[in-house]
Formats: C-alpha cells, structure tokens, sequence
DNA sequence: CCCGTATATTACCCATGAGTAATAAAAAGT
DNA sequence: ACTTTTTATTACTCATGGGTAATATACGGG
C-alpha cells in the first residue's frame, strides 16, 4: 500500500474544493429557506429562529454565513436580480427591432415574476437594507427602467410603437409586470409561461377595438365628451 | 350680561358636539400623521412614539383614539378603501358602455394612487392587521377585483372591447394602476390628473401601431414568426 | 493519533418598542 | 366653587428578537 490513497492523488484540491462547495451549497439553502419565508411571512415578522429552525439547525449557525438578518435579505434579493440582468443583457446582444426586443423583455420579465427570486424583486422592502445595499438596489431598479425606456423610445422612433411617453409606459408597462410577484400562485390555473406571453401580448397591442370586424353594438365614437376628468 | 352668553343658548348640543367633533379631528389627525409616517418609513420602521412626537403629544395619548398600532393601520387603509367605493358606485351607477365605464374607472383608480390615502391601500402589508380585518381587506381587494373584471367582460361581449381573458386583463390593468401609488411624487413633473388620463388611454389602446399612416422603416411584417415564447 | 480549523450549540446580553398603571391637568356640568 | 369626565403625562412592565461569548463537536491534514 503507498502512503497516499488513490483518491488523493488524483486531485490534492478535493477535499479543499469540496469543501469550499459544501459551503456554498449550505449558504444557498439557507437564502432559499429565507426568500421562502420572507415571501410568506414578510421580513419583519420572520425572525431568524424561524429560518433556522426549518433548516434544522440554529441562529447561530446561521452567522456562519452571513453577518446580520439585512445582508441574508440582501443577498436573496440580489440572487433573482442577478437573472434580470442576465437577460436583459442577452436581449439587449440579440437581434428584433424595439418592439420585438420589447417584447422579449416582457416575455422574461413576467416569467421571473412568477418565481421566488423574481418576486423578492419587488415584495421586499429596500429600506431594510443597509444605506450601501439601498444604493445598489436603486442602481439595479434604474437600470431596469432605463432598459424598458430605451426600447420603448426606440420602437417610437422607429415607427414600431405608437408615439406615446416612454417614461410614462414604461412605468404602466412594469407596473403590471411587477404585480405578477404580488398575485402569481404556481397551483393557480395559468403557467408562467402562459401569463408571461398573455402579458407580451396585451401590453404592446392594447385592449381597445378601434376597428370593430363587423360593426359593434357599441357604435364607436371617436370623440371622447371632454378633456376634464371625474366628477 | 345674562346667565348665559347667547351662542350657549342657540345650541345647548354644541358643547357636547363640538366636543365629538374636536375629538374626531384629532383621530384624523392621527390617522394623518400616521399614514405619513408609514408612506415615509414604512410600518415597522414606524413608533407609536414617532407618531405622537410629530403631533407634539406623547404615546399614551394615542390609545385614547385608538386601541393598538395595527388599528391605527387599519383606519388608514379605510380611509382610503372609503374613497375607492365611493367612486366605484358612482361609476357603476353612471351611463356608458363599458369600455367608457373601465376608462373611467382607471382614470379615478389612477388619481387616488397619487394620494396618500390611495397609496396606503397597496403599500400597506395587510398581514400587519388583525386576522378580522385582513379579511376586510381581502373582501375589498375583491370588491375592485370584480369591478375591472365586469367591465372588461360586459366589454368583451358588446364588442367594446377586443376578446380577452377579463381576469388576466384585470391583473394587468390593476397592476399598472397600483404600481403608481409606488413611484408618484408630488414633486414630478406629472399631475395626477394626467398621469391618470395618459394611463387610460394607454391602458386601453395599447402601444403597438398595428396600421401605420404611412409606412414605418420597419416594414411591418402582419405574421409573426411563431406563437413560442421566448429563448 | 493528535492538532488546527470549520461549524455547530447552549446560554446569554440588551436595545427596542408596544402597551399599561398611576396620576396630573384641563374642560364640562351643575 | 365643587365634582365629574375627558385627556394627557410620567414612569413603568415585559415580550421579542437580533446579535455575541463561551464552548463543544466533527473533520481533514500530517
């Protein structure tokens, strides 16, 4: 028999790495037990006995990981932030004019939505975050934003999308995306998939029907009584 | 001089009245304050003690008005909720088909999200209340729920309004209209009234320029390649 | 087999903030 | 003026929960 086992031998990092990897697989179970019950729950009223407790351990161990309850908030949030900024950069490479590109946004955007990481997007509060992580979390809203605006100013300016404000639509565009995470429920009726193209469609071709097939009940008029509003 | 001064005399109710009436501004005053705060900082990161130090009283007087923190909430949100059903039956009651119903009603939806009261009704977590008055909450949330979808449906059976499925239209449309209770300042450039007139137009007419006037440079193809989502 | 490191536990500390006496000041009623 | 009621204050209780210190246990390396 030699000194040293096989195993050894054949990778000296192995068990450095495994460990390392161990690690990290733990770090990771913790931020999903968390997203969950901060989903559930809401922040404030999880406590970290409680993500403990369901991953069998105890608050303490919990610190291994992480330095305080606001950096595992942060760190689940920066988990499906990370996604959005995947593709958006894989849209924004690819090909499509704005509308198309548009659409592909929304089309991603809704789906991640539907997700555990794509709504602690928009249900956790960043004000329980560090003054630091609120800056990047502002920064990463922004670029979001800026992202629905250019394809939106973009699709206006080449005839693909009908005149309108970009700032404006863009915020009824991801007002709509953004209360998916508020309403989805995966045993619900519809997939994300399904939501996700619904939306794609809706948002970028309208509800209105300007030009009735036939001739609606209706009988459409073009002018609306006066500009004023309610009451 | 009589006995009595002649104001007494008028109205031998108005000490006890007026009593009621001062006691009622100062519960608003509360709930004013209250509201503030909670847009502000949010709930939790709100002290009963924060609330009085701004009214320039201390904690305790608080519970003359009111019994816990979670039911100073609650008055907030109704506040608002009040609003709401106030302009939906008027709406309903009103004339119209229901394309001109649901335009309305986003444009009085989209005005009271500009207001704090309006806010509080979608940045207030109602798992703070009580279990009783959750379920208030949840039966109003349902209340507009129904609302939307109604006029979406009744729209899509006269023709006013292109066929579509009225409970994801409404999510949609809810979506766009709760989000501005999230980003509207005083301070911007936009009234509230047109931010709200901009949103029901563009709610309801859609973005895409399906007929161009002309001819837009990007040669609008009428097919689209195929029905998959993305990727 | 022993040592050092990583990871976990038990038992604490302690700031915070909702809610509650006990009591004082103010206003209303007579 | 005297009493009662309402409204406010000061001074407290106390449960909660984030975070830490001291310490035990598992584990890979030599």
């Amino acid at each position: 028999m030699d000194a040293q086992s096989p195993e050894t031998n054949l990778s000296p990092w192995m068990p450095f790495e495994s460990r390392r990897r161990a690690r990290d697989e733990k770090r990771e179970a913790v931020l999903r037990t968390a997203v969950r019950l901060f989903l559930e729950q809401g922040y404030h009223r999880v406590t970290l006995n409680d993500v403990a407790e369901r991953l069998n351990i105890t608050k303490p161990a919990l610190y291994n990981y992480f330095r305080s309850k606001d950096e595992i908030l942060f760190e689940c949030w920066a988990l499906g932030q990370e996604i959005v900024d995947e593709f958006i950069a894989e849209i924004d490479n690819g090909g499509g004019n704005a509308l198309a590109k548009l659409r592909k946004l929304i089309q991603a955007y809704a789906e991640q939505m539907t997700t555990d990481s794509g709504a602690s997007l928009v249900r956790f509060d960043a004000r329980d975050l560090t003054a630091e992580n609120q800056k990047i979390v502002r920064a990463a809203k922004k670029r979001i934003d800026r992202t629905f605006r250019k394809y939106l100013a973009d699709g206006v300016a080449d005839g693909s999308i009908k005149p309108c404000d970009p700032k404006l639509a863009a915020f009824a565009i991801a007002g709509s995306l953004n209360w998916i995470g508020h309403w989805y429920q995966r045993a619900g009726a519809w997939s994300a998939e399904a939501v996700a193209s619904r939306f794609a469609a809706q948002l970028t071709e309208g509800l209105a029907n300007d030009r009735p097939s036939k001739r609606g009940p209706g009988t459409p008029k073009k002018s609306r009584p006066a500009k004023g509003g309610r009451k």
